[in-house]
DNA sequence: CGCTTAATTGATCAGGGTCAATCGTGGTGG
DNA sequence: CCACCACGATTGACCCTGATCAATTAAGCG
């Protein structure tokens, strides 16, 4: 119920010949990335799913993974997307509550809990780093729940937008990794109103649509005003 | 900025007579309990401030804190709210983005997060418990998200009150120390639409209001079909 | 080149917000 | 002791934002 994807050895050539990807794997510490195993998923890889037990947790190497829940009557919200260098998947009790897939094809690697438990009794930066990504994690559902609280249609996608622009190469330029309906069920909104909202940006100057997935930032002092 | 309390000694006897309160602090590993020091806040005062250096984390002894955030157009976001037990006040970065308060009177303990820090490197289970508290914090902040995210009033109330009928004493009954204003800004709703929610779920016979503060959960299987 | 799926756009509807009046309760002082 | 006040909560009438339903356009892809 849990793997998705394809080969699982240590280290592809292909990961490392990414940029971002050798980046992120540099700044595990070096005892933690010793427990590691390197996993590709493809476009909708299943990472985890609901009900698994949480004994391991990811870090992404590339690619862009969606955190989500399904409620019993088929919506879909999404918890977090998370980009190469974050870890996801720590979870508390025995099953978890929310399950994780690949945007697109991704790079990842997973650690063992215990294993990396009994690492983190010997070595205090293991613990740190530990200590840190879930923090990390934690910070990101706090600004999560602000988000979806208290805030109209423009002023979540206005924030959206320019949380994703800190994860974009290029400045101003953003290249959404995810559908518009993965941006609804992150939101709150649905599809239609995600869609309104970017056009009328676009009519008011703000942002433009090169294409559907690839937005530029005209004016950021606007978006952060729309943002409030 | 910070202070907002009265005495700040070791361990009043005050505090100890409390079964509760005793019980939370005995669940402290024993060198985390050395570190701490014991305040208490009247009503409404503030805990820490937005803007204050995250420096010091926080452990609930008896009372209710609610963590917030307010907007710059003045509306409230309440993040979450912490009973005895709780541990609440980690934060990254170095200035904090949320704000804590006490709702009616509380008795808590202040941890200073240098001082922790340095009996974690020496003390495994300070460590322990130092991550289970961030998770927690992580567990709750994401079942937040959840709720605030793709559900209608009714199933944000009802979901509210099956959260908050596990802090109560006696089964079925629950005593909500906050006001209306403060579960719509936790539910991100209007204290009208709270109101109303619960006179419906009243009607239904779901719910006895004994109080506006008193709740009876007459059909705790009805609430947990409007939760959802 | 057509098929399929994603995205945009428009028209209408409803859930919840807003505004306003009333009720209830607890505290205070005459 | 009771009248009065202040504040929280409830209730009602109306409105607006965003959801829903439906049609069209655009974009991949075999």
């Amino acid at each position: 119920m849990t793997v998705a994807a394809s080969n699982s050895n240590h280290i592809p050539n292909q990961a490392l010949k990414d940029h971002t990807a050798w980046m992120a794997t540099q700044e595990v510490s070096e005892p933690l990335r010793m427990a590691g195993t390197v996993i590709n998923t493809a476009e909708g890889g299943e990472i985890f799913a609901e009900g698994d037990s949480p004994d391991m947790f990811y870090k992404v190497i590339s690619g862009v993974v969606r955190v989500c829940k399904f409620l019993n009557d088929g919506r879909r919200q999404i918890e977090a997307f998370h980009v190469a260098g974050e870890v996801f998947g720590f979870e508390l009790g025995d099953e978890r509550l929310l399950c994780a897939e690949a945007i697109g094809d991704c790079t990842l690697i997973s650690y063992r809990r215990r294993s990396v438990d009994i690492l983190a009794q010997k070595n205090e930066s293991v613990n740190r780093h530990l200590f840190q990504f879930a923090m990390q994690n934690l910070a990101q559902a706090q600004s999560h729940s602000l988000l979806l609280g208290r805030r109209g249609a423009a002023e979540k996608v206005a924030s959206f937008l320019l949380g994703w622009a800190k994860h974009s190469d290029r400045k101003g330029i953003l290249y959404l990794a995810m559908t518009r309906q993965d941006i609804a069920d992150y939101l709150g909104l649905t599809i239609e109103t995600v869609s309104r909202s970017l056009t009328q940006f676009e009519r008011n100057g703000v942002i433009a649509l090169s294409s559907s997935r690839q937005v530029r930032i005209l004016n950021s002092e606007a978006l952060e005003n729309l943002a409030a």
